[in-house]
DNA sequence: GACTGGCACTCGAGCAGTATGAGTGCCAAG
DNA sequence: CTTGGCACTCATACTGCTCGAGTGCCAGTC
């Protein structure tokens, strides 16, 4: 395509995400300097409406970007805007006065939501990517077990078990120690194979309330190992205009489903692996309205889960999408850490 | 008051709540068999405008109640709307299949926004009010430990210890049983005295160690005691209709401030203490155009923490304060087993 | 004294008609 | 290929208007 249709294309993204109305012809030649009059600038529009890259809301007005001309713009056009040194430190600053796991994750949703003004989504380190660092069973009286599964990411699952039958410290120790031995550095999708014939070690007498504890942990390392996800900025929505319940309200009904979100993230790829999903792209229709940034973080070559952000297609792809990389960048980093 | 205009006011905050729009006299008399005529109601209407119960946005339209108004419906006139049968069912089976404390809170914030089709506040069992159940250290490598403090309600709170040069497991093991012989069923707000010479039963070389991770428990326990919240049911703000930006951004915004919701829901006082603070009550000044409901849950006398809803000033009072009065009972009663 | 029907008055909502102007498409000339 | 010019379109804003819901007041009735 021609240099200057796409600059033209650029134009015209810019100042619509800037304005957020319409842009003219006129109004282009007078912002920017593209050396040409507003007639060819016309010319150029038309044939950018021919081929479906910008669309006129009606007759007599400019044109607005469609999905198919950000898409455009964001592999071609979009230089991905570096963070400042200033804004570095923040970053490192900020996240590196989170206490645990939970305050990694809440500290990095807020960080992102007010870097890039948009609605902020983190997950939490997958499990099935996470290592076992230790299985802890606490006694908690009246023959309940409780039991706790503590993963190299910091990630804490637990579980209240009904033995139906009091057991003694002994055999608390026994299994703890075996459950250990048995699964600490393993991953966690590992977990399965790990235990089996752990049953074999213990007393015929033992056996159920070793079986149960058993089903437990495979029950919160399989069925339930649904992952997590936090959001924040929703505030932002509101800045959007445009109607209120029609948009935004689907939106974050949207967000409050987390299984859809978690559909939207899709498989993590490798950390840094960046996805740019525009409107329609993405599956979840009430999201049609909407951009979604999301990228992989972790340490290693495979990404533990992924971060991202969402706002209106009419969004600062550049800015948004270097802030997004830095901010993975560096929960990757802290999460080796821990 | 007289009889007449209190049911004149309870007319008129119920034919609001349901239409959100001013009430006329005749509307009045056409909605509810009040026995009078549009005129006479006119003559109380004009009373309950002058002591401030209700007033006219302009001059020929109906009236709205004030937050005066409310205030009165809720103190004098509103009975609470029981749960039904079923309802209650539903509520208990959905809260059953809960796992974990995370679960459980996750649950009852979707439990409530549903119910009350307005936002839902979960705040987590406050860690002052929980009992210690049991500590652990687990060694994670590099001279670096992993502490977790586990509270009778389920809550799990988790530390990294930076301890410089690594431990025997001997010694691990040593402190582990201490900290739990000291900690294991206090009160957390005990815990700081509970500690103190502890360290007295170490050997010198070792005291260093023990007393970084008493700073860390006792970092946890103190300083960042903070209390969670959970939120849920945002999307229900986008039903108000209204000025979105001006109205919903700001409310959206506080939601976020995990700060200003604490001190929303204020010291928790008994379970089953509600409050209900109707527009310009809240101190909170973004939420000044809201209604808060909020119930202390948990099953002595003292309450855990707080759980609540909140939303518009004209919502139906009747049912968020059964809803709520129920879910929090049963939450209360699910703690317990845990 | 309390209630009622009637009536004049107010004022916002909704509608039609009109003016405005931004923006387009097309064309002939450079 | 670019440009200036020009006719055309159409959303928006404004105006003036009607309509009707709702009020306040008053005189009459029980």
């Amino acid at each position: 395509m021609e240099e200057r249709k796409l600059a033209v294309l650029r134009a015209i993204v810019d100042d619509y995400v800037q304005t957020h109305e319409p842009v003219g012809s006129k109004a282009l030649v007078d912002r920017h300097s593209l050396g040409v009059s507003s007639a060819t600038i016309r010319n150029d529009m038309s044939a950018l409406e021919e081929e479906g890259y910008i669309s006129a809301p009606h007759t007599s007005a400019g044109r607005i970007p469609t999905d198919k001309g950000y898409r455009l713009f964001v592999d071609k056009l979009n230089s991905v805007k570096p963070m400042s040194a200033p804004e570095r430190k923040a970053i490192h600053t900020f996240l590196d006065q989170a206490v645990d796991l939970d305050d990694v994750m809440n500290r990095t949703v807020r960080l992102l939501s007010q870097l890039t003004k948009q609605v902020a989504l983190v997950q939490y380190p997958s499990l099935g990517r996470s290592f076992v660092r230790h299985v802890e069973l606490v006694n908690s009286g009246n023959s309940k077990l409780l039991l706790i599964l503590i993963a190299d990411t910091g990630r804490i699952e637990q579980r209240t078990v009904d033995l139906l039958h009091s057991v003694s410290e002994d055999f608390l120790h026994d299994l703890r120690t075996r459950l250990n031995v048995a699964l600490d550095g393993q991953l966690f999708t590992e977990v399965p194979e790990r235990l089996i014939g752990l049953g074999d070690n213990f007393q015929p007498d033992q056996r159920p309330a070793v079986n149960t504890v058993i089903a437990t942990i495979l029950d919160a390392v399989v069925t339930h190992s649904e992952e997590r996800v936090v959001v924040g900025g929703t505030s932002n929505l509101a800045r959007v205009g445009e109607d209120f319940t029609a948009t935004v309200g689907p939106v974050l009904e949207a967000l409050e489903e987390h299984v859809v979100l978690l559909r939207l993230f899709g498989e993590a790829a490798a950390p840094d692996a960046l996805t740019v999903r525009i409107g329609h792209e993405n599956s979840v229709e009430e999201l049609q309205r909407a951009s979604v940034v999301t990228v992989g973080y972790g340490s290693g070559d495979q990404a533990l889960a992924t971060i991202g952000i969402l706002g209106p297609t009419r969004m600062d792809y550049a800015g948004s999408i270097g802030a997004v990389r830095a901010v993975a960048r560096y929960v990757g980093q802290i999460l080796q850490d821990k």
